[in-house]
DNA sequence: ATCATATGTACATTATATTGGACATTGACG
DNA sequence: CGTCAATGTCCAATATAATGTACATATGAT
């Protein structure tokens, strides 16, 4: 994640972060991997890694699966992550909204957030016509990279935005670099517009519109998304976005829910 | 978690072992909460609970949310927790199972798994006339007070089974302690039966169904039960076992799914 | 047989993370 | 006002965690 390049070479590295690292790598590869591989690939030293990952086994964090000494993520992180997903509890809501949207317009709804500094898609609707999809559920994708990644920096300052994003993710897949400024023009035009619209620059013939949807502190906590091919979207243009907005605001209209009392 | 009484006083803590205590109290909680409170209710020093929900704030484990400094479990968290259920694709079918437990029988049918040393109720399906259920889902429970802890355990020896559970979790919610003999016994009649029924001793007034769902390793890996009015599950016990096994045995009939090869 | 690679374990060294305690701030309450 | 409790920050001391290195084993190629 923000160990690409880890600060300045030579130092030491925390077990915490080595720790989360090991589970974002982990999360990415969507596989199990012995924990010699799991070095190598992330640049660790072995020792360390066979510690944190004897440790991390102890806690439940992660579990032998696979064979061979294989680790992968383990039941903690499901059960942690349920209890997230209860507390904030949007999943019900959300997929209401995914499968109405779906519905009306039966093209690829979506439902979008930020993971650190890159953008991944939560929740998923294929539509009527299925094609193939440039990026799965769970993958991390560089911000620049998407409509929504426009609409969920959008309440940042230019300066911030800047920083947040690792430079290297303007490089496009095709290998091209976005100019940030360019960028940031179109962070502003979502901003103004309250939602993103654009021909993908992930593949050629597909048009991805974004909406926000609010979340307590007054800005884009997520998105929602569809994604049509060039010509129906063009065509269809302003009541996708209608029922992009409607549902939007259904989804925002309340907050993300406060802790419950005990 | 194995923190009740760390091992032995006057030690330092791992900062990881440490954090993910700060995890877990959190779910136990299910609130967001300061870090002075967790400090204090975890018993652990102040300044290192400070130091380590900073990072695990940076890090996105942790999210401050409910205002006052508050702190809750991550939006990370949950992006593990789903990569873990994609891995272990068992949601899907664990859902359409306990529908169909809850159209059949009418009662309330929940999926559970060990969760550590605990019992957690993992997905649940209430059924046609809704009481109050004593276990919440994701609520961590004693597993001799369940019939599932029976089932879960019994693929263990009997010296690794009073190992495993911390010793206090033999006194029961009425204050009575349970006799560990007697358990071991009722865990090897679950062994020998393949279910394990009895009238719940957490509430007065159910019956509690429970059979095994088998996983890799060819042992339990997950329950699957019914909760029944006391009457109604002696009145249909053969019935209710049958719809039990039968769809355990579907749960359980493939491998949980190795890893996909890149 | 010999070498190279992949994998896991063991251990001493030292950089540093955890900790206790001092300090600052705030609000409640008499 | 003074006092107490709750909360957050800062910092030095030292227990220890992260690391490099050596070692052990298996496998496969030459």
């Amino acid at each position: 994640m923000d160990a690409v390049l880890d600060e300045a070479a030579g130092k030491r590295a925390r077990g915490l972060d080595r720790a989360f690292e090991i589970l974002d790598f982990l999360r990415e590869k969507r596989q199990a991997l012995k924990p010699n591989e799991i070095a190598a690939q992330i640049g660790a030293p072995r020792s360390s890694v066979y510690e944190l990952v004897n440790l991390l086994l102890r806690n439940g964090i992660l579990e032998f699966t696979g064979g061979e000494g294989r680790v992968y993520l383990g039941r903690k992180l499901y059960f942690l992550g349920a209890a997230y997903e209860n507390h904030f509890d949007f999943t019900r809501e959300c997929e209401a909204a995914l499968e109405r949207l779906a519905d009306e317009t039966r093209e690829t709804a979506q439902f979008c957030m930020l993971d650190g500094n890159k953008y991944t898609v939560v929740r998923m609707r294929e539509g009527a016509r299925p094609f193939r999809i440039s990026t799965d559920v769970g993958q991390s994708v560089p911000i620049p990279w998407t409509a929504s990644g426009r609409v969920l920096v959008s309440h940042m300052t230019d300066a911030e935005i800047l920083a947040f994003i690792p430079p290297q993710d303007f490089q496009l897949p095709s290998g091209e670099w976005l100019d940030p400024a360019t960028f940031l023009a179109e962070v502003r035009a979502a901003e103004g517009d309250g939602h993103f619209t654009f021909n993908s620059i992930v593949d050629s013939f597909t048009h991805c519109f974004a909406v926000p949807v609010m979340g307590d502190a007054g800005h884009a906590v997520a998105t929602l998304c569809l994604v049509a091919p060039r010509a129906d979207g063009l065509a269809n243009r302003e009541q996708y976005l209608a029922c992009l907005k409607d549902a939007a605001r259904r989804l925002g209209g309340h907050a993300p829910a406060q802790a419950k009392r005990a």
